[in-house]
DNA sequence: TTTGTAATTGGGAATGATTCGCATTTGCAC
DNA sequence: GTGCAAATGCGAATCATTCCCAATTACAAA
């Protein structure tokens, strides 16, 4: 991807004050393969050396959220919400349902099913969600129910 | 479909026990045209005069879940999870940015997808999870952000 | 550079959905 | 009908997330 990222910027153009947790935040997560926790994410700022309370984690979480800039999911099995930085690359996940380990798979089949909704039911799409559900590689043999 | 459905057999079916309770919350999942949230579908059952406690319609809706039998999902901006009947018929639903509002829609383009996954990830699909995002008719015109 | 003000933050308390513990009841196989 | 595991009720506990409010900070304008 070239050069540095400028978080600044892309927080500036959605009017949000750049601020060193942001920075941060975002940094981890545009690192991170797979989507993390708000409690994580925490963690791992502490790990760093960076002071934050959780308060601040979840509230630029959410604000980031709200502006497109993460992607928020949360998972049935898993009663908690996990963000990824939005790579604008439309990424979609593999979930084992053993582990719940998250995979990115590039690609996306849903183009024209929302051209589809759109004309069909006069609802205008913004977005969508897509997860894939199934045994990893590693959970494959193991027994079920 | 024709006839009554018989829940008892699909709940034998998947060794769960048969009791009042498991066939109230899955008639009335059945009926209704929206995914339902464990409290609102509590405060149906207690109005159509059924005894029933909280604790039993989530341990229920949890069992329901584990067998396939219903189908759960949780919305990044509505933080408690719904519940509908697994019609098996593999419905989408879009979900309205503003008022929360899921419809459902029929058809899913995804087969072709799973396999590819399938193929190139050593990943065996067991289901997936699809969401479309954003204004319903009602909303539409209203403003943003 | 300094100042003013609204946005952000910390930390702890509050909230709210969901789960748990345990005594009681119920479904159902024999 | 009996016995036992599964299901239930109800209240307490849990746990992720949000809220409150005083202190701090970002940054626009002077």
């Amino acid at each position: 991807m070239g050069a540095k990222k400028n978080y600044n910027d892309i927080l500036k153009n959605r009017n949000l004050k750049v601020t060193k947790h942001r920075y941060a935040i975002l940094e981890s997560l545009e690192k991170s393969k797979l989507p993390v926790s708000a409690e994580s994410l925490y963690i791992e700022l502490k790990k760093k050396g960076i002071s934050i309370s959780l308060s601040t984690v979840y509230r630029s979480l959410e604000a980031l959220y709200k502006k497109g800039i993460v992607i928020k999911s949360i998972l049935p099995d898993y009663n908690k919400a996990v963000f990824e930085y939005n790579h604008n690359e439309h990424r979609h996940h593999m979930i084992c349902i053993k582990c719940h380990k998250m995979q990115p798979v590039t690609g996306c089949p849903l183009e024209e099913y929302e051209k589809l909704i759109e004309s069909k039911f006069n609802f205008t799409v913004k977005g969508h969600n897509l997860e894939v559900y199934g045994y990893c590689d590693g959970c494959e043999s193991k027994t079920e129910d």
